[in-house]
DNA sequence: CTTGCCTATGCAACTCGTTGCATAGAAGGA
DNA sequence: TCCTTCTATGCAACGAGTTGCATAGGCAAG
């Protein structure tokens, strides 16, 4: 129910057509609310026929037309009154907390190498955010280089940074655990 | 698509009704994978069809009949093949970082009170977790003291406690970062 | 004694989100 | 030359998930 608003979010950071905002969400928005362009496109419609956005028909030579989108501001008034509105619980879908559980009743070495693939995703993932937060915030320990908008994307990067070194150290901690339960289950045994 | 691996992970801890499931995910399963009961009877349904649980009628004094579901050896195995399966990465669904870049478009004071309600609940949260820590898990330090099955429960446990760690730490950074922006909206001004 | 909550299951309608496919011109490599 | 990729938009169908409502007996509080 929020992709209108992060849809307005985004196009109020910088306009944009349905495809362009499809890219940001793959990207640097698409890291905390995902969705295809199927889904962009249709709420872009609904959101123009409700007066929350703008479109202009932009001519373009080499490839096709496009449309592009800025907010307007019935559009400004109903992200506002969002904000107040109140922040319900995140419904959380952990795949991965299921599968450990699930390990229980199966053989838990299975799951060793696909934790593994995971882990590194999440480390490639810090490490692209560190490396986001270099180039784009470098001048955050000045106090004052920051513009409100800037410090307020700095603090959602950090959220992300924190987050993913912490699943790494749990990542660690679920391989630790499956591995002695590897070993603990074949040691002791005959030693095939 | 892994409401049934969920479904059959808790049968084979514990067989139950839809309803009795319905609760366990509102608890403790459900910190991991949510669903209302309208969905788990569906799933459960389509999986008797499949034969993957089976359904046992008990009569009830006082209340009314229920049908007790228990994970069938099909199920088992479809669940030891998904173990198998590529791990997807999480779809996320971040409200509250959407929220906070919007805040640069208004007044970034008003997300605070939403905020600080965010921030509670992940503290009852966690307070709710590190009990549980303490009642499930009390001879975790002692080695052998815990089962295959419950070092995979409570290493699942502990990343949640991790989570909500960094998650009110990360609260705490962004209420700071809120309440530096609104005092110098207001600072610096009339000082009405 | 009536109101509301708990157990227990379910239908119907809806919205949200995904997947597959289609179009169509331009650019670039095998 | 053909094949793929990129830009740019969209339809149609499906599956997942939510919401509202219905049933129906028992229990407890006011």
């Amino acid at each position: 129910m929020a992709l209108e608003h992060a849809i307005l979010v985004s196009l109020l950071e910088r306009p944009g057509s349905g495809y362009e905002l499809a890219r940001r969400f793959d990207r640097s928005i698409g890291r905390f609310w995902s969705a295809t362009h199927q889904q962009i496109y249709r709420v872009l419609r609904r959101m123009e026929a409700d007066g929350w956005v703008r479109a202009e028909e932009v001519a373009q030579d080499g490839r096709p037309d496009k449309k592009v989108y800025s907010a307007a501001p019935p559009g400004r008034d109903a992200l506002a009154a969002w904000l107040r509105e109140p922040v319900e619980p995140e419904t959380v879908r952990h795949e991965l907390a299921v599968r450990i559980r699930a390990a229980a009743f199966d053989d838990p070495a299975a799951l060793i190498p696909e934790v593994e693939r995971h882990r590194e995703g999440h480390a490639a993932l810090l490490a692209r955010y560190l490396h986001g937060e270099q180039r784009d915030f470098p001048a955050a320990a000045t106090p004052g280089a920051l513009d409100a908008g800037e410090r307020l994307q700095h603090v959602v990067l950090r959220g992300g940074i924190e987050y993913e070194r912490m699943t790494l150290a749990w990542l660690d901690d679920v391989l630790a655990t499956l591995r002695e339960l590897a070993d603990g289950r074949d040691a002791p045994g005959a030693g095939h």
